[in-house]
DNA sequence: TGTCCGATTGGT
DNA sequence: CCAATCGGACAG
């Protein structure tokens, strides 16, 4: 399995990235060297400095949100509501503060890892969310700014799929973000059970 | 140093 | 609908 090189992420056009990004498969190899490892349904794209959802927005710049200044390809995993971490892929060049947040996974490999992480549940509920999948795949804030063209978390090519089989629509729990809470920035796969059970209302049909 | 609150989740 | 739970951002 070949690892998405750096030109994927460098792309200056995050909503591209992020539409991309489904269908991608996220491998975190665990404790013994075993893959675990899910394909992206579910993401968000943060659109940086004129983001009021986004944490760099107006060019904030703090220990913690450091890493999606770097060039893209590196990820950002933060510590939320005292108890949950998220994982973003930095897009675009150094200096260009997007991200894209992974929202949700469909198990591939190490179901059972992902399994006794979770504890008892339907697997259908093991990476159905953002917080969800960062326990499943073990992510927490020690692989904040790792390279995804490293050893420890990549991303592969897996599946394609085309315009029609994803929908969009607004972002979730960014209530405070005022007009840039209506932003159709939320892609994901239609009929996926693994994307997060919020509203899935669907703004626009795909462009072509 | 003190206060406020969150890019969620799971249970009521 | 609401509590859990704590690090980070920012004010003072």
């Amino acid at each position: 399995m070949v690892k998405l090189s750096r030109d994927f992420y460098v792309r200056i056009d995050t909503i591209k990235v992020a539409r991309e990004l489904l269908g991608k498969l996220l491998v975190v190899p665990d404790e013994n060297g075993n893959r675990v490892s899910g394909m992206i349904v579910e993401v968000e794209a943060y659109m940086g400095i004129t983001d009021k959802a986004a944490h760099s927005y107006a060019g904030r710049r703090t220990p913690r949100n450091e890493v999606t200044y770097a060039v893209g390809g590196h990820v950002y995993v933060f510590f939320i509501y005292g108890m949950y971490n998220q994982l973003n892929v930095v897009s675009g060049p150094a200096d260009h503060p997007h991200v894209v947040l992974i929202r949700a996974l469909e198990p591939v490999e190490g179901i059972e890892t992902m399994r006794e992480r979770r504890g008892p549940m339907p697997d259908k509920n093991l990476t159905s969310g953002p917080g969800k999948l960062c326990i499943a795949m073990a992510i927490d804030r020690t692989l904040n700014a790792e390279d995804l063209l490293g050893e420890k978390i990549w991303l592969e090519d897996f599946r394609k799929y085309r315009s029609n089989e994803i929908a969009t629509g607004k972002r979730i729990g960014i209530d405070y973000a005022a007009e840039d809470a209506e932003k159709p920035w939320r892609f994901w796969l239609k009929d996926n059970i693994y994307v997060s059970k919020s509203q899935n209302r669907e703004i626009s049909s795909p462009p072509a």
